[in-house]
Parts: C-alpha cells; structure tokens; sequence
DNA sequence: CCATAAATTAAACAATGTTCAATATATGGC
DNA sequence: GCCATATATTGAACATTGTTTAATTTATGG
C-alpha cells in the first residue's frame, strides 16, 4: 500500500497528471488508461477515481494544461509587429507548438468526452486567452463599429484552425498538403479579405 | 441459429449496414458495438467480423455511404448560378445536410479509427468527389494559372468547414454562434479575397 | 492511546473489441 | 437421394476498458 504521507492530496493529483501526460505524449491519448496511469505512479485505479471523478475529467484537465502551455508559447512572441505579420506569427506558434507536441495536441483536438461531460470554467477561460490573442493581433482591422465581425471572424479562425488539425491528425489533409501551407494560407486569405 | 439462406451474403452485409447507420440516427455513434448490431439484425456477433473484419471498418463503411448521402444531396442544387452564389449555396447545403443527419454527419466528423485503419479508395473518391463540386463553383475564380492555389484553397475551405462542425459537435462553436453563421462568414471571407 | 476521518486497496461488474474451435448449413458431384 | 467439401454461424472465451464499493490501512486530534 502506498503511503498516505508520501505525498499530499495535491502533490500526488500533479503527479497523476504528469504522468498521464507521459503516457500519452510516449503513447498516444487512445494508450490512456486509469490502470496504467495508476501503476505508473505507485496507486491503484481507486485512487486516481478520488482525486479525478472519472476519466473525462482527467483528461479534460490535462488538456486544458496543454492550452496552457500553448498559450504561454504564444505569449513570448513579439507584439510589436504590424497586424498582418502578427497574425503570420501567431498561425505559425500554433502550428510550432502542434510539432513540438504531436501527441498532447492530438489529444486536445480530437479526444471525444462522454455525453455527460462539463466543460470546466478554467478551460473555457484559457480558450478566451488563446481568443484574445488572435483578437489583440487583429483588431486594428476593425476600426469601424465592426466589433461583432470580429467576434465570428475570430471564432471562424479558431474553426478554420481546429479543423487544419483535425484532418492533419487522422492524415487526410490531401496529398502534399501540410498543416503550414493551410494555416498560412488561411491568414493569407483572411488578410485579403480584411483589405 | 440464423439460416443462411435467409439472405445472400451481400444482402446480409447491406443489412448490417442498416443496422448499424440506425444504431447510429437513434443513439449516437458511441452507442455502435457489434454485439448491438448482431442482435438487431438477428444474429451473432462473429457473423458481423465474417463481413466487416474490425469496427473500424464497419463505421468506415458507413461514414463512406454517408459521404455518399451528402453528394446526392448537393448534386441536387442549380449549376447556374454566379459563383459566388454557388459556393454560398453548397456550403448551405452541407450545413442542411448535417442539420438533417446529426447522428450520422456526427461519425463522420469525429469517430476516431485506431491506429492501424486503412483508408478505403471508395472513401478517398467519395471526398474527391465532394471536393469536385467545391472545384466547379470556384474554378471561374481562378482565370489566370493559379491551378495550384485552388487546390490549396479548396483543401482550406474544406478544413475550415471540418472544423466548424468538429466544434459545433462538441459544442464548442462559442456563445450565440451558430454553424450557419460560421460557414456563411467562410464563404464570404474566402470570396472577398478572391475579388 | 484511542476514536474518528480520510486515503488506499482489492475485488467485483458490466461492457467493449476480437478470436476461434465446434457446429450447422448449403452446394456440387455421384 | 447421398455424401464430401466448403462456407456460415454460433457460443464461449480472452483481454482490456471505465467505474463502483466494502474492507482495510493510515494519519490526526483529543
């Protein structure tokens, strides 16, 4: 039996969190199981079902670490660049950050929850971050009263991106199509159209 | 046991097709296991991976006739319009089609094959033939050589749409946003920078 | 030192995909 | 009509899942 003292309730939840992610990022996310996780990090599957209520939730957590370290990836670009080379570079981080992380990523973009599952507030907010930057990066395209077009616009690019990776994921961009040409020429397309 | 000669092969297989496509409308694709198929069309479970060697394969099938369903579907509209027009009226069309077959447009969307799963060539054809009717409403666009930017652009159009429904089936698209708006936003984006 | 609360285990359950030997059925040759 | 052969079908098994729960162990406070 694993001692109760060798770690506290929030130590060991971090540590099952690590190690989830280990597993998935050697493994897959379809490799994810609350055994492995379990014996992975010294405990039995009971335990993980204490400080996690289920599976979904665990990874739901783990992903919106993901989104996360994501966004602080994003934030270290610089600001001060014109619009449209902002919106280049910000494509580009998310497309960086995709190749540095294939199988977290993975997870993120295509990991199905079970009907029932909530969306957790902390997610929903990283999810505004990550909004807000392409928003930062773009709303000097809106000058005019055109607040609400920039709301979809951004949703649109979010979309637009989601779905570049989606079919990146499952290997069925097209043949020769890669994840950059897309999400380069999706800005590329979205700028003309701002003109 | 079920007699054999109730039906021939090929019969049995296109029913358990319909089964699972009904398991499917009515429940949802999470809600797909063999043994539901088997019994529902009255027999057992090994008869199911006499015709269709794993799930995957069965759900691939299926997802491939839904393709199917959509491409009739959007044969239907007028070729006369303006182009412009015409992209507008096909992406109406997949977003009715997904509308009137959530389940269904669902697996398309998001079921996740295991590793090792195959594209059929049917499969690919299918979406090729979905890309067509995206290539014909745009190609006047395109007057000078930019054969090879359409490609790229038809690729983008087609993630982007993936995306939007990938959020919209995990309910993601955001407050207030629909499908709709998303897609028509898509096409006009892409139109004005084609201007 | 003991009572109480909390953490942890071990075992169970139902459901899943998948395989396989045994059995039943149809078919073609006589 | 009968028999051998090929094929279809079953039924049972296996490993793996997520999840629950009663029993046990551990820490803590009086």
């Amino acid at each position: 039996m694993a001692r109760r003292s060798d770690h506290t309730r929030e130590e060991l939840g971090k540590l099952i969190l690590i190690s989830a992610r280990r597993i998935v990022r050697e493994h897959g996310i379809d490799a994810l199981s609350a055994r492995k996780v379990a014996s992975d990090v010294g405990y039995t599957v009971g335990t993980i079902y204490q400080h996690f209520g289920n599976m979904d939730d665990l990874v739901h957590r783990m992903n919106g670490e993901t989104l996360e370290m994501l966004f602080d990836h994003c934030s270290k670009l610089p600001t001060q660049e014109p619009p449209g080379d902002r919106l280049f570079s910000l494509a580009r981080a998310f497309v960086n950050f995709a190749e540095k992380h294939p199988s977290e990523w993975d997870a993120v973009i295509s990991y199905r929850y079970g009907p029932d599952h909530e969306w957790a507030v902390g997610y929903d907010e990283m999810v505004n971050q990550l909004l807000g930057l392409l928003t930062d990066a773009t709303s000097s395209l809106y000058c005019g009263g055109h607040r609400e077009e920039q709301v979809l616009d951004i949703r649109l690019l979010w979309a637009s991106m989601y779905g570049i990776f989606s079919l990146h994921a499952s290997d069925r961009l097209g043949k020769g199509v890669t994840v950059d040409d897309l999400a380069r020429r999706l800005v590329d397309v979205y700028l003309r159209a701002m003109r």
